[in-house]
DNA sequence: GTCATTTATCATGC
DNA sequence: GCATGATAAATGAC
């Protein structure tokens, strides 16, 4: 029994599974919403977690690896961050 | 598998600065990471269950053995500790979950 | 020393 | 075939 699950344990560490489009929306809208300084606080780190239904682990993985990948290749995320930029201006504005 | 891409200047490895002293300029550049090979791991692993901490001399005796700087055996031993730390972490939220207790 | 991070690499999803 | 999440070396703040 405990075997079981430690080695069911075992394999969800490394066994990816994407996150649904709920959460990933919700880590871009932070993202792009704070681009000139995208480095969530511990606390914003939970509260984001917590809204996203992950870990706040899962949550320091997104963001690094989004920071990589965006200064990496910004042209590829123009769109996806002028998608960001534009929800978050009407939220701004109401 | 793996050794050091270093491979050449065997005694004190150059880690870093791969120009002399000419360049005005240092943009020291980052050491590419380079994955440890099957034997370099298990080795590490090895004196990491008998001593979380490591101290200098088996640090030095260490890295000879397996051809890495005696820097490289120190972040290794530091990572290993905050991945045991972490594995600690997932583990107690894991199973504070309640599968099926 | 810890610890958040950068970066490359790994493993998987699709 | 890349996109994506997780992990493994390497750096730097403190």
């Amino acid at each position: 029994a405990v075997m079981i699950l430690r080695s069911r344990f075992l394999d969800a560490r490394r066994k990816r599974r994407n996150f649904n489009k709920q959460a990933t929306e919700i880590l871009n809208e932070y993202f792009y919403s704070h681009l000139s300084n995208p480095y969530p606080s511990e606390e914003a780190k939970e509260e984001l977690a917590k809204k996203c239904g992950i870990t706040v682990s899962q949550v320091s993985n997104w963001f690094g690896n989004k920071r990589i990948r965006y200064k990496k290749n910004i042209g590829k995320f123009q769109e996806e961050a002028n998608i960001y930029a534009a929800k978050t201006a009407v939220t701004a504005t109401n | 598998e793996n050794t050091n891409p270093s491979s050449s200047g065997s005694a004190h490895s150059a880690a870093k600065e791969p120009a002399k002293g000419a360049a005005p300029n240092a943009p020291r550049t980052r050491k590419k990471r380079c994955p440890y090979s099957k034997f370099q791991i298990r080795e590490l692993e090895r004196e990491f269950f008998f001593n979380v901490y490591i101290n200098k001399e088996k640090r030095l005796q260490l890295s000879r053995m397996l051809n890495l700087t005696d820097r490289q055996v120190k972040i290794w031993f530091q990572n290993r500790r905050m991945k045991e730390k972490k594995l600690s972490r997932d583990r107690l939220q894991y199973f504070s979950g309640n599968p099926l207790l």
